[in-house]
DNA sequence: GATTAATCGTTCGGGTACGAACAGTTTTAA
DNA sequence: TTAAAACTGTTCGTACCCGAACGATTAATC
């Protein structure tokens, strides 16, 4: 993940590509290193944690909500997680064929699909979750601690931004 | 992707589901952060910018690092995109195909292939990293600007975190 | 200089990932 | 109250996405 070449190197290249157009290199900066960030943590926390229990990031995340908020609704996992509604259903899918959740039609509306872990699915989550908030915690282990707060607020007012531009 | 559950209601659920056990919130409420914002703007870019050229994220990524390096080895496009190389051998097929990008193979070294752009797909990046940079701009535009340097120095930190983490 | 080790890109298999189209259910409007 | 509209989850087709195994090439070791 680490790119090879400094950030000065890439934007001397991309100015010699474009000329003079304008280029917000802050703004590149601030997403190209999201990315990263995103990227290099989840990588880590795939192959040291999740990997252990045969776990994708993704099924991982629809075993966390549904553990936290049992019973649930497909869409809240959906909405929740970040993924489509086409995603999911493969996932739980695998999920319940290794007999981790249960799906059942709800009776009050005959749409929704409610989903709850099993016994071993609730078992696995009880030891899991540990080890990967373990594994967040060292994925940020050199930053300062009173930095948190105020990072966790910036990535949060990007996540607004974006969403209310996405509807425009 | 905007959860619909605050903060403290997951960390109140959280706490219930794990008794006594120590979990880090502030690790925790970063990296779920980290998830959201990445994916928000990742969606958002796909939708507008992208969706209008007819490209994937990893595509345009790998155009993009083909654009500012060429001609660049295989082995660097995936470091610097941070994917793996199987998938971007996928990848690549369907860009030569389309006959954005061509692939030959090094002759100082016979095991590395060397990626150019064709003169279509440099056109095609001399018309989509302008939008795509906006879409960038748009996606922060409510945070202030003040806070963007330390913001991506944050996020750099975490890469480098992460990375060394995995590393052991 | 021959054996070993390291590196690179591809292939393979299984599991995501999404938009679009779909069928079933519920809600809304007329 | 029936017809239209909205909503939910699944299916389908296509394109990623990765680890592991592989063949080809180069480097290291002796």
């Amino acid at each position: 993940m680490a790119g090879q070449h400094t950030l000065d190197e890439t934007e001397r290249q991309v100015q010699a590509r474009l000329g003079d157009l304008k280029i917000d290199f802050e703004a590149m900066a601030v997403t190209s290193n999201l990315f990263r960030a995103a990227n290099a943590v989840r990588n880590y926390l795939e192959r040291t944690v999740l990997a252990q229990h045969d776990l994708s990031w993704t099924a991982f995340v629809v075993l966390w909500v549904v553990w936290i908020w049992e019973p649930v609704e497909s869409r809240v996992i959906a909405e929740e997680g970040g993924f489509s509604k086409a995603t999911l259903t493969g996932v739980m899918q695998t999920l319940e064929g290794r007999g981790l959740i249960t799906r059942t039609r709800s009776s009050k509306d005959g749409r929704l699909v409610l989903v709850k872990l099993t016994a071993k699915g609730r078992k696995m989550m009880n030891q899991l979750f540990p080890e990967f908030n373990n594994g967040e915690r060292l994925a940020i282990a050199d930053l300062n601690r009173s930095d948190l707060g105020s990072f966790a607020d910036l990535l949060r007012a990007v996540t607004v931004t974006a969403d209310s531009q996405k509807a425009n």
